[in-house]
DNA sequence: TGCAGTGTTGCTTC
DNA sequence: CGAAGCAACACTGC
């Protein structure tokens, strides 16, 4: 479940271990994961073609060519990239082998891997996605532009400031929970982190955003921040299956105080934790704390 | 065994 | 128009 600090993540390990490189080949393990446009001539575009940018919009990966065309990945549930630097080949079922390999490339969750870049330097570049929700797709400048403009901004840029956040917030009388997670809204907020912030800002996922009080607008805009920050610095949060580019975990699980952990006690006054659905999502609360 | 739960987004329906 | 519900998919846990 990448959220903006697992694609933050994601971004700098590729920034580093790929930016610069060619694309020299492509495997389509399962060619479902690209969109909107046939597998040959997204090949046809793609191959032989410099990376010459890597950025993140909310929960975006934008790989930058240099024939001016963009890769946009978005991860959705399940998905995330891989590096292997070693030499090694792939099997006809997708299973990486070779020696040298971190243990996550030998895990059965390789059999997720959906799609390869073959890269100059004997690098690969893969994207593993279990339930096949992950999708990549080929931009222009222009069609980049008229798809980001949807997005709101991005919490962790200066030019999300207090004003900003609260007229966009309060533009809503649904639920905050759900308005934290409009991607239109603020962007890269998922279901940990909206979970998260609310709790750390001691405000109920149900009460309407356009209920807030200034108190509590201050409180979570900071709690929106500082948990993103943290998360990021404990390099994500791997619940589920996210993994950075070296099939390495984060540790932000460990720290998380609601997030799936209904039935479990609040660190802060021992009351057991609950889940509700708000807009067909599970959102994890303390009654007690969060009133 | 069967079915709810998992989380993101876009599409359909009201 | 907005809100709600569901489908896309594959696996886990009760």
């Amino acid at each position: 479940m990448p959220e903006l600090p697992e694609v933050e993540i994601i971004k700098k390990g590729l920034l580093k271990k790929i930016l610069g490189e060619r694309i020299l080949d492509v495997n389509t393990l399962f060619s479902g994961i690209v969109k909107g446009i046939s597998i040959g001539r997204f090949k046809k575009e793609v191959i032989n073609r410099k990376i010459i940018d890597i950025r993140r919009r909310g929960k975006n990966l934008l790989l930058f060519l240099d024939n001016g065309k963009i890769l946009v990945i978005h991860f959705k549930l399940t998905g995330h990239a891989l590096v292997a630097s070693s030499d090694f080949e792939v099997d006809k079922e997708g299973r990486w082998l070779g020696e040298n390999l971190h243990p996550y490339f030998l895990d059965p969750k390789n059999q997720f891997i959906r799609i390869i870049f073959l890269l100059t330097s004997n690098k690969k570049l893969a994207i593993s996605d279990l339930r096949k929700f992950a999708y990549i797709k080929l931009f222009s400048q222009k069609e980049l532009e008229r798809f980001l403009k949807e997005y709101g901004p991005e919490p962790l840029e200066k030019d999300f400031s207090f004003e900003v956040f609260v007229k966009r917030i309060q533009k809503s009388q649904a639920p905050i929970k759900k308005v934290l997670m409009d991607q239109k809204i603020i962007a890269g907020i998922g279901n940990i982190y909206s979970d998260e912030a609310l709790f750390e800002a001691k405000i109920n996922p149900l009460t309407k955003a356009n209920n807030l009080e200034k108190e509590q607008l201050k409180n979570l805009y900071k709690a929106i921040i500082e948990v993103l920050k943290k998360a990021l610095a404990e390099k994500g949060t791997s619940i589920s299956d996210f993994r950075d580019i070296e099939g390495k975990k984060g540790n932000y699980d460990l720290l998380r105080k609601v997030y799936q952990r209904k039935g479990e006690r609040c660190f802060i006054c021992g009351r057991k934790i609950e889940r509700i659905k708000i807009g067909g999502r599970s959102a994890h609360f303390c009654p007690n704390c969060q009133k």
